[in-house]
This record gives structure tokens, C-alpha cells and sequence, in this order.
DNA sequence: GTTCTCACA
DNA sequence: TGTGAGAA
């Protein structure tokens, strides 16, 4: 491992949390999840499309992604759809959580207290 | 290329 | 729970 490598994750992981939406032809590729399978946890609850445009093209944002492949780990622990859902809800909100406090920090250094 | 509904296992 | 097919 060199720091190159360490950085380009770091780097690449900022880049997907900035803003990064994909087909769900293109989800299905990377987290392996048939599209069936994607729309049919979506039509759950578990998982939340971004329809952007005139187009039916459903946009699946890195959170949503992610929440995929979370829920695709948790399956293949065992877990039923309910619960791994319920896991990854509440892994969720703590990221949201980690994001709130990111924006938070951001905003008090701008403004210097 | 994507989406939807209905139905089946 | 996950997938099939046809239709738009």
C-alpha cells in the first residue's frame, strides 16, 4: 500500500459523496444486484430512486447505491430483506448524522465564531 | 435504453 | 423473496 493508493480512495470516495448519480443499469452492473431485485427492494421501501428529467432513466445517488450494497452484505449474512433494511436505515441515519456535522463544521470555520 | 404491471415459484 | 414475460 503506498499513500498513492490511500489518497486516490480518499479521493474517490469524496468524489461519490459529492454528487454521484447512475442508471440503475449501471448499479445493477457494480453492486451485482439484478434489476428486478433493485426496483423490487425500491418498491419495498428500502431503497429510494432519483427520477431526473424528462426521462424514466431512475437515478440512484451514492447513498442509494450504497444502501444496496448494504442491504446485499446483510442478505448474504443471513439477514431477511426487513431486517438487513432496518440495519441499513440505521447505518444510514448515522451517516446522515457524519454528513450534518460535516456541513456544520463547514459552515462555523466559514464564519469563524 | 428504460419503465410498468401481472403472475408464478 | 426473487424472477419471468409482454407492452409502452
Amino acid at each position: 500500500m503506498n499513500e498513492n493508493e490511500q489518497s486516490v480512495n480518499v479521493l474517490l470516495d469524496f468524489d461519490l459523496l459529492g454528487k454521484l448519480v447512475v442508471g440503475i443499469g449501471e448499479v445493477s452492473d457494480i453492486t451485482g444486484v439484478p434489476l428486478r431485485q433493485i426496483r423490487y427492494w425500491e418498491e419495498k421501501g428500502i431503497i429510494h430512486s432519483s427520477k431526473e428529467g424528462e426521462g424514466t432513466t431512475r437515478k440512484y445517488d451514492y447513498l442509494n447505491i450504497k444502501k444496496i450494497v448494504l442491504v446485499k452484505e446483510l442478505m448474504d449474512d443471513g439477514y431477511t430483506l426487513d431486517a438487513a433494511a432496518k440495519k441499513v436505515e440505521e447505518r444510514m441515519r448515522n451517516v446522515n448524522e457524519v454528513f450534518a456535522k460535516l456541513a456544520k463544521r463547514s459552515t462555523e470555520d466559514s464564519q469563524e465564531k
